[in-house]
RNA sequence: GGUUUGGUAGUUCAGUUGGUUAGAAUACCUGCCUGUCACGCAGGGGGUCGCGGGUUCGAGUCCCGUCCAGACCGCCA
């Protein structure tokens, strides 16, 4: 037997029995005539003892050789500690140890095997499986796991059936790149894999499911960020005869129902915003609404004066920064230069100093009075001691531009608080958006959702302005999950392919499997998909996602510890029927 | 595809206007140490300054190229 108990269940009461441990040196503490041993397994440490009053010389001299990471197993007694340390559950006692072996050696390893260690992201993939041996990432991973419970359990109880569905399955155009597989059976064909499992569960609501969920990996070929892996795990959801309301009501009680579970606390009712409220408001379709910092439309109030940066744009926007006004000059001139950089891409910043005893000094003092900057200040909500701060330009990019000034100075203000939990609900997206480089339409959220009933009639004659049955839940600026109502009925889908440019043969070779269910009593039916790794992370207080994936890839989709992808042989891709160019 | 930051000891980093033998901390090795738990003390080993080219009497430092890594933009229905 290796282990009678684990290293962190032994305390005081324990204290008199013969135990027997298994794990890894922590840390080996030579004192001569007395050596220290700390032994950690995933549950804690325990420190076992040797020293020359008790202990025979040959374990001793074992002990001595035993490094960092070495795997061993010591049975002992359990003895009080005559200087106990309170930062350890085990801290009362130590194990004098009796007997001992060495289950294997181990190389020094490349980074400290500790909370804070000094090693970098690269070392720690490739040596990943050191690196989950860290409390940081242990305990990522069984939070990960808690929550994947919850979500079980709660789902189940909600009656909700988890299926399976196929991994490999058929490539389409729509969305982002498809992973494909080639297939050995089918010379030049090939699978995709799923960027979701969207039509299988609408189809398993045609197979009369009614409530499915499942927590399934999915796959884009798309570059990668910090929140952003090519393989990701959903919680992918639908429901059958059920209304925008039922899927909201559904899915905010499981959001809540882990938020208490998380932090015990009982939000209320999730706030709804529409899609063109929150980008007015906010400039975004994912606000962060823990703070204010609302946008300041300042058309009216800024374009009857001589400057015409402001007078040629399209819109001019404020936001009040609170307390924002020990900024130096300095400060302002570098976050002047933040705005410019190609990423935001601004062509200047306006500031609007509000000074004690409620007059302005700005930096376009040169065009506008004091009543102006009082009118500015009135409409952005700034008070004393505030900033205001304006952008101008065309709509929808100065929108975009003040979205991301008002994160960084929510960010640099300490006002993104990882233990508050803000989430809302954005409801009412478009069905669809122009895609200037395609010269056509793309579906805003995918093919299958349902415009809204009553805007049917536009569809035809107006398809920018149809709104969707389409809502993200947003929590602390991140969308954590997105979903519709579908449609169920051939004739729409087909409609809807149609403006999306298919001609009805593509349409029929891509999706006739759908379409021709659709013929057989499709219930109606919508669903969400919450994206799992984001929401733990989320919940964890955290922003990387790969801080809470076993096996993460780099930024360039990489795994740099099995080194994947990979080169394969020419007798595989000659059984694949594969030919590859050589590379540039 | 683009912007940007970085690459120096096992590891994390410092290295000034180009100037002698490239440093610190930590880790590692040896010795000493009976209450440590970030143990302590003494000593020691350890470098293709990412790679290639260029400028220069002289390059870790400047220039060009390239590779790798991080963040961001595009992209991600």
């Amino acid at each position: 037997m290796y282990r009678t108990h684990n290293c962190g269940e032994l305390n005081s009461a324990h204290i008199g029995k013969t135990v027997t441990l298994s794990g890894w040196v922590q840390k080996n503490r030579d004192k001569g005539s007395v050596i220290w041993i700390d032994l950690r397994d995933r549950y804690g440490i325990t420190q076992l003892i040797f020293d020359e009053a008790r202990t025979s010389e040959t374990l001793m001299a074992l002990a001595k050789t035993f490094g960092r990471e070495f795997v061993i197993q010591a049975t002992g007694k359990v003895i009080e500690r005559s200087s106990k340390n309170p930062y350890l559950s085990t801290g009362d006692i130590e194990l004098l140890v009796t007997d001992m072996r060495c289950l294997n050696s181990s190389k020094t390893p490349p980074f400290t095997i500790e909370d804070e260690t000094d090693g970098g992201d690269t070392l720690r993939m490739q040596y990943r499986y050191l690196d989950i041996r860290r409390n940081p990432i242990k305990s990522n991973l069984i939070f990960r796991h808690r929550i994947a419970q919850l979500v079980r359990n709660y789902l189940s109880e909600q009656n909700f059936i988890e299926v399976e569905t196929p991994v490999l399955i058929k490539s389409t155009p729509e969305g982002a790149r498809d992973f494909v597989v080639p297939s050995r059976m089918n010379p030049g064909q090939f699978y995709a894999l799923p960027q979701s499992p969207q039509t299988f569960k609408q189809l398993l609501m045609v197979g009369g499911m009614d409530r499915y969920f499942q927590i399934v990996k999915c796959f884009r070929d798309e570059d990668l960020r910090a929140d952003r892996q090519p393989e990701f795990t959903q919680i992918d959801c639908e429901m059958a005869f059920v209304e925008q309301d039922d899927i909201l009501e559904t899915f905010e009680g499981l959001t809540r129902h882990l938020i208490a579970s998380v932090t015990g606390n009982q939000l209320g009712a999730f706030p709804r915003m529409t899609y063109h409220e929150a980008m007015r408001r906010f400039g975004n379709d994912k606000p962060d609404i823990r703070f204010g910092m609302e946008f300041g439309e300042l058309n009216e109030v800024s374009k009857h004066k001589d400057f015409q940066v402001f007078n040629s744009s399209e819109l001019v926007i404020g936001i009040a920064v609170p307390k924002a006004n020990d900024l130096t000059r300095k400060d302002l001139d570098q976050l002047t230069d933040w705005v410019k950089r190609p990423q935001i891409g601004a062509s200047g910043l306006v500031y609007v100093r509000c000074l004690e005893g409620g007059s302005f000094k700005s930096s376009v003092d040169k065009f506008f009075d004091q009543e102006d900057l009082k009118n500015w200040a009135k409409i952005t909500g700034a008070s004393e001691g505030d900033i205001i701060f304006v952008l101008s330009g065309n709509t929808d990019k100065v929108r975009t531009q003040m979205s991301a000034l008002r994160m960084e100075m929510a960010e640099r203000l300490g006002l993104r608080d990882p233990k508050v939990f803000a989430p809302l609900w954005v409801i009412d997206f478009p069905l669809l958006e122009w895609d200037e480089e395609s010269n056509r339409y793309h579906a805003m959220h995918h093919p299958f959702t349902a415009p809204k009933p009553e805007q049917m009639n536009l569809l035809q004659s107006n398809p920018s302005e149809v709104n969707a049955n389409a809502y993200d839940l947003v929590l602390n600026g991140n969308e954590i999950g997105g979903g519709s109502i579908r449609i169920h009925d051939k004739a729409t889908q087909s409609q809807m392919f149609d403006l999306l440019g298919f001609t009805p043969e593509e349409a029929k070779s891509q999706f006739g499997f759908l379409m021709n269910a659709f013929e057989f009593g499709a219930p109606p039916h919508g669903g969400i998909a919450f994206g799992l790794d984001r929401l733990v992370a989320i919940l964890g207080g955290q922003e990387t996602i790969r801080e809470f994936i076993a096996f993460p890839k780099n930024n360039t989709g990489r795994d740099i510890m099995i080194d994947a992808p990979s080169v394969i042989h020419k007798a595989q891709l000659d059984e694949l029927y594969l030919d590859l160019q050589p590379l540039e």
